[in-house]
DNA sequence: CATAAAAAGGATAAAAACATCTTTTAATCT
DNA sequence: AGATTAAAAGATGTTTTTATCCTTTTTATG
């Protein structure tokens, strides 16, 4: 379905929606744990999401990881399609390069429709959704 | 979604379903070229699909890969439980061990969905039903 | 029965994914 | 300015997946 990192990606991003803000920002050793992956992988993964984005950081002492007003406006496929790559989204269910509705493979009618809703919901869940969604309840961490 | 070993076995198994018989097997040598897969490793593939009584053979002399009436019932979850392991169908979105209706993870309710969904549409979807459906059709090889 | 044909099985190699460790760069504080 | 802290970047190692090759076993047929 998605990749290992990007499962780490995602568990990662919602921590950081929960405990973090510009003002207080969370440091990679603060969350390792939690997300259940080593902390020099784990620092690997938000770099990357950092690089693209996603979320935010700062170098240096009062440094850290958190997310901004503007990074609560991606949707889980937007983590997706920057740690497993676009082409793990948008490839045929077969993997046939060339398949779309005037040439579809011999699934794409139907199987290729249950893939495509289920992208679509994993582009219409926003985390600040997410974030909202868990800041009344109690989060079953680990995650 | 499912691995590249997974999208050859289901390959091969519709290309036996819509070529072989038990009367008229087809070598892995006949097909690999159409399933974009080398002869070796398609040949590894069958062999497990074989096994687990996905697909029937014989050794020797006019032998070959089929499928048989019994074969045409499974469904292309059977074969990515096969190829893939039934890990990789139930597990949760996000990889959470213990991730259920009782003890959901942040996602479960809102991606959960769309996963189950996905899975039964793979569960439902028969090997006859996709020969069936292509047998009418000019099929768009190569797979 | 000998021989050829074909799947099955085992051992190995290459590539990709996953993970860790070390060095560099940037921010902050004294 | 200098020391310290933390992310960024780079280099390296490990494991899993993907792929190939070679030998063995099984079967049909002349």
């Amino acid at each position: 379905m998605i990749s290992n990192s990007a499962k780490y990606a995602i568990k990662a991003v919602i921590y950081l929606g929960l405990h973090s803000s510009k003002s207080n920002k969370i440091l990679t050793r603060e969350m390792f744990e939690e997300i259940q992956v080593s902390e020099s992988y784990l620092a690997k993964i938000l770099q990357e999401l950092s690089r693209r984005g996603i979320i935010s950081s700062t170098k240096g002492r009062k440094g850290g990881f958190y997310l901004s007003e503007e990074n609560h406006g991606h949707s889980l496929m937007d983590i997706v399609r920057v740690v497993d790559g676009d082409q793990s989204v948008d490839s045929c269910i077969l993997g046939i390069t060339n398949c779309n509705l005037e040439n579809p493979c011999p699934l794409h009618d139907l199987v290729g429709q249950g893939k495509t809703e289920f992208n679509r919901t994993m582009e219409h869940i926003l985390l600040k959704d997410i974030i909202a969604n868990l800041k009344g309840k109690e989060v079953h961490f680990p995650l």
